[in-house]
DNA sequence: CTATGTGCAAAGTGTTTGCAAATTT
DNA sequence: AAATTTGCAAACACTTTGCACATAG
């Protein structure tokens, strides 16, 4: 595993995942995203994702959203949330500035850093199809 | 897979498991579970441990907290948010009705069903320690 | 008696790791 | 030249499944 210790040196690769990433809003996994980059670069494994992916996060230019216990990633630097549809399994932005009273004031003592906030229901899309 | 047209049968495994859930707040996963039911039943197996926590996910008896990427389970039903330390990796219940503003309007067009939030940060415990 | 539940072992899924060769600085 | 990154295969951690036997209704 890297640490803050290790100089980083770019990749082609690298370069690449964080591309593909950018690309789409629809928080791909892994998975998706190494069969992306394989049509541009046949030979790159699975593996060269996954800690490709590990180290983005780490820096910061990615994060991760956990869904159907799997993970997702999203090169959307802003503060948001997500929704997620029950009937597409799709996962939208929220922008913060759109959800109204995104602002808790929690029990005396807790210390809150960050709040994670999912909505789940029925995205416009599949609304429109029932 | 049981699916609702099944009958269900009670079992003391099942049971057990339920008690051993409802008896703590640590929010376990089913490896906790495991090993605390083996305790009074040594031949208990993992397998009987998950297959059980998934029915009564089903039935609604208890929920599933994911954290660490790994599900943990919850057998608290009022209506709560989880606060989660990044210290002592603990998860705790706090009452929805301790958060203030849980009320959200989300743009137009989606149907919201749930709201899952999660804050994040350090636990009053932990504060002391530092 | 019949359907559901159990224990075991094997399989599955998503992710990480060890290593020698390749690449970046 | 020295250090990081790659591709591959193997290992991993957690969860699910197939099956023969046991148990509940």
């Amino acid at each position: 595993m890297l640490n803050d210790l290790h100089q980083r040196k770019r990749s082609r690769q690298r370069e690449k995942i964080l591309e593909v990433v950018k690309s789409t809003k629809i928080h791909p996994t892994a998975d998706w995203v190494f069969h992306e980059v394989r049509k541009e670069m046949p030979n790159i494994s699975l593996a060269t994702v996954y800690r490709n992916l590990n180290q983005l996060v780490e820096s910061k230019d990615i994060s991760e959203v956990l869904s159907d216990g799997q993970l997702h990633f999203d090169a959307n630097k802003d503060d948001h949330f997500h929704f997620i549809c029950r009937s597409c399994n799709g996962i939208f932005d929220i922008e913060e500035k759109r959800v109204e009273s995104p602002d808790f004031k929690l029990p005396r003592g807790y210390k809150v850093e960050s709040v994670k906030m999912d909505f789940y229901g029925v995205c416009p899309n599949c609304q429109a199809k029932e």
